[in-house]
DNA sequence: CCGTCTACCATTTTT
DNA sequence: TGGTAGACGG
């Protein structure tokens, strides 16, 4: 969703310009005469019926690179000025924050402040989240409920297998989740499950205690702000029902192929008093199965609305046409797609590499020499891209890339939120706003050390499960009966009056200023500082980016006039998405292909592309299913590409510790002939280019693989040897240049001594910053 | 009750 | 390979 201007490869003679009598529709409400409104937009004559629609189902098809987010932005701006639709009456679903933020944007552009803050744009889950947040005495949840990520997700499924006295090893927490959750995705209760074997009566037992669980601790999952709300949008006679039936003039829909049924029929209810419902997705660029996407959705939408209209947008304005090819041979044997043909007017432009590389530094050696190359023409750092299939891909790039001190962002991993110190403070938050939550409560109620140990914990556990209750309201029986010492005891009461003041003080303190008191109040600060290691030193640099964060939430709100709470920033924290991370920094750009779904790049490296990778392949065998949604990532991939594309591939590649040869992706072979050349990484690459159908994707299509799932393993000793040394911190002296990761080169300013030494360095657009030694390098 | 060590695990994609 | 959960010793 980074379409930004004017489409970049459009040449003016080969759009299809509206006739001058169109743009009427267009024009501004009256407090925007004057003010710079764009008079002739571009729109060729389908974006312009899917744009003017007036009313009814809409079902836009919308390929790879057709405009799709301009459609979404002028219709709703269509609404607003043409129809008067006021603006709370629209919502604009998308996939990320980080799209309806930019949609926001486009929008504030076109109508002007005030307009824009009062439409509704989120994605499913937050919107879901302030449906609730409103309506929670409907579902039996206090206003202040709290959203459990997969970790504290995880946490409750334990503890309802232990209690239920459950093998976890014949019951993995992670997959019961994952059953619990596709359950849930179907629109199942937990007395809906289907019995079909002893594990789904387990199943069925640990799914009704679970969602016991969470509601005793006044929490949701995500799929429980899916459900929720469209439970309360289905029923047929509740007032919240029909306030929420009635409540849209309009429905839009971005990204609808990876729409999963419960948000499907969340929309229908949705939409149900006006039919009002446009949906604009591409089904070949459905890649969230494994999330409960449903491709069927957008393909039977017709049966479901048989008065659809329907438009297709066909033209491609992002890339280049070898890549629209490449593009279109990748995504041509999908076994069954909606029949439509990208095509584009733009130059054939530069043809797709397709490069052998012998291993995976190899292949970094590749991607580092390509960006080099873009960067010395000039190409913005900001619009080169390296992808890969899994994250576990990114480390040797990262590595060889840090070795030339290019300055680069890992987009997902979402590592800094996961990191314990952040968690415990977040945690604490939590409790602070929501003292029920459980998951919070057993994270945060002996940390720092504070005597409350195992024992107690188990007993106040005990007796909230018995009575039913949250932990937290479950202190006052514990202290009269739990059979507790007097030690304890205290502790325990110490706590309760510690989290009860911080309450006391959230009344009438800002979100940034209450993280800061936490961390005073419960000692977590002191007990940092007081180990003095370099790793509780790194601890409090997160813990001051985190609270940074918050600070930066507060001045948002300033802008769109929204009260900066506690509760807006923490829910805004569970429901982020990887791109949502993603910086406006000039730095070239990580990720893997799911990540760069709705992005572009003017130039883009796709790495890994070797059968067992990409298709990526685990356990068990192919279902064809599962292949064709491979077969989209990959068309996913190549349609990010604006100008050029380098498709690498690795002979031998070392992945979870394990060396093996593989085979060139039968993707490659998909190809059309025309859009690539082929070329070779280094001298230790395979022959470039020797493949076709035959011997692609095939153990025995002459290419040195064994079998797949063989287990055979080909180490090389040698392959660790020369890989550059991390904690080298010795050349590090005031004056010296240093390169980190993040903030590029910089030059010392002074050294800190401790149990590890700390830079302080001065960095290019980012200030005088306090580093680690470790995480620097000399430049 | 605390923290450290070890052995074991699995190992995609994420709201 | 690296993270995590559980056991063990202090």
């Amino acid at each position: 969703m980074t379409v930004t201007e004017a489409p970049r490869n459009c040449r003016p003679d080969s759009l299809k310009i509206a006739p001058a009598g169109d743009w009427r529709y267009y024009s501004p409400p009256p407090d925007r005469i004057g003010m710079g409104f764009p008079m002739a937009p571009e729109l060729n004559e389908p974006q312009i019926e899917a744009v003017t629609h007036a009313s009814g189902p809409l079902l836009v098809f919308a390929g790879a690179g057709s405009g799709k987010t301009r459609v979404i932005t002028y219709r709703v701006f269509h609404l607003l000025a043409e129809h008067q639709v006021p603006p709370y009456r629209i919502l604009t679903v998308t996939f990320t924050n980080k799209a309806a933020g930019e949609l926001r944007e486009r929008l504030r552009r076109l109508t002007g402040e005030g307009v824009t803050n009062d439409l509704w744009v989120g994605t499913f889950h937050a919107v879901c989240a302030r449906f609730l947040r409103r309506y929670h005495d409907a579902v039996g949840l206090e206003r202040s409920f709290s959203i459990y990520d997969e970790s504290d997700q995880r946490a409750v499924v334990t503890r309802v297998l232990r209690e239920l006295g459950l093998d976890e090893r014949r019951l993995p927490p992670k997959i019961v989740l994952s059953r619990i959750h596709a359950e849930k995705r179907e629109g199942r209760g937990p007395d809906a499950v289907e019995l079909d074997s002893t594990f789904d009566a387990a199943l069925r037992d640990v799914y009704q205690r679970y969602q016991a669980a969470l509601v005793a601790a006044n929490a949701v999952d995500f799929e429980d702000l899916i459900l929720h709300v469209m439970r309360l949008a289905e029923e047929p006679e509740g007032i919240v029902g029909r306030e929420l039936r009635s409540r849209f003039a309009h429905v839009l829909v971005d990204e609808f192929q990876d729409t999963n049924l419960i948000q499907y029929r969340l929309l229908r209810a949705l939409a149900a008093t006006t039919q009002n419902l446009c949906v604009v997705g591409d089904d070949d660029q459905s890649i969230y199965r494994w999330r409960g996407a449903d491709v069927r959705l957008i393909r039977g939408f017709r049966r479901d609305f048989p008065q659809a209209t329907v438009v297709k947008l066909e033209q491609n304005y992002r890339s280049t046409g070898h890549i629209v090819t490449a593009a279109l041979g990748v995504i041509a044997p999908s076994a069954t797609r909606e029949p439509k043909r990208l095509w584009t007017a733009a130059e054939a432009g530069a043809p797709v590499r397709v490069v052998a590389a012998g291993d995976e530094r190899d292949e970094a050696a590749f991607v580092v020499r390509t960006i080099q190359q873009e960067l010395g023409r000039n190409t913005d750092a900001r619009q080169i891209a390296v992808f890969y299939r899994i994250h576990a891909q990114s480390r040797v790039i990262e590595e060889a890339l840090r070795g030339e001190r290019i300055p680069y962002q890992v987009i997902g991993g979402m590592k800094f939120f996961e990191r314990a110190e952040v968690k415990d403070l977040l945690g604490y938050l939590r409790l602070v706003d929501n003292p029920r939550s459980d998951a919070d409560l057993m994270r945060v109620i002996n940390v720092p050390a504070r005597g409350i140990g195992q024992k107690t914990v188990q007993r106040l556990l005990e007796v909230a499960t018995g009575r039913g209750s949250a932990a937290y309201d479950a202190i006052d029986a514990v202290l009269r009966d739990g059979g507790l010492g007097s030690a304890a005891k205290s502790k325990l009461v110490a706590f309760r009056d510690l989290v009860e003041g911080l309450r006391h003080a959230a009344t009438d303190t800002p979100p940034h200023a209450m993280a800061r008191l936490v961390l005073e109040r419960t000692g977590y600060r002191d007990a940092l500082r007081e180990e003095d290691t370099a790793e509780s030193d790194a601890r409090l640099e997160n813990i001051e980016e985190l609270v940074g964060s918050i600070v930066e939430y507060e001045a948002e709100s300033v802008d769109t006039g929204e009260p900066a709470t506690l509760r807006g920033y923490l829910e805004r924290v569970s429901l982020v998405a990887a791109v949502d991370g993603m910086k406006d920094v000039p730095c070239i750009s990580l990720m893997t292909v799911h990540g760069a779904k709705g992005l572009e790049f003017t130039s883009v490296i796709l790495t890994g592309m070797e059968e067992e990778v990409f298709p990526y392949r685990g356990v068990g065998g192919d279902h064809p299913e599962e292949l064709d949604e491979e077969r989209r990532l990959a068309y996913v991939a190549v349609t990010r590409a604006r100008e050029r594309l380098a498709i690498v591939y690795a002979a031998q590649r070392t992945l979870f510790g394990q060396t093996r040869y593989l085979a060139p992706s039968r993707f490659l072979a998909d190809l059309p002939r025309s859009a690539v050349v082929h070329e070779r990484a280094s001298a230790r690459a395979p022959i470039a280019g020797r493949f076709d159908r035959g011997a692609v994707g095939l153990a025995d299509g002459g290419c040195r693989s064994p079998a797949p799932g063989s287990g055979e393993r080909i180490v090389d000793p040698e392959f660790f040897d020369d890989l550059p040394p991390t904690d080298d911190t010795s050349g590090i002296r005031p004056g010296r240049r240093v390169f980190h990761r993040r903030f590029g080169e910089g030059t010392v300013e002074g050294i800190e001594s401790g149990a590890k030494p700390i830079v302080v360095a001065r960095f290019e657009g980012f200030g005088v910053r306090k580093i680690l030694a470790e995480f620097l390098e000399l430049a």
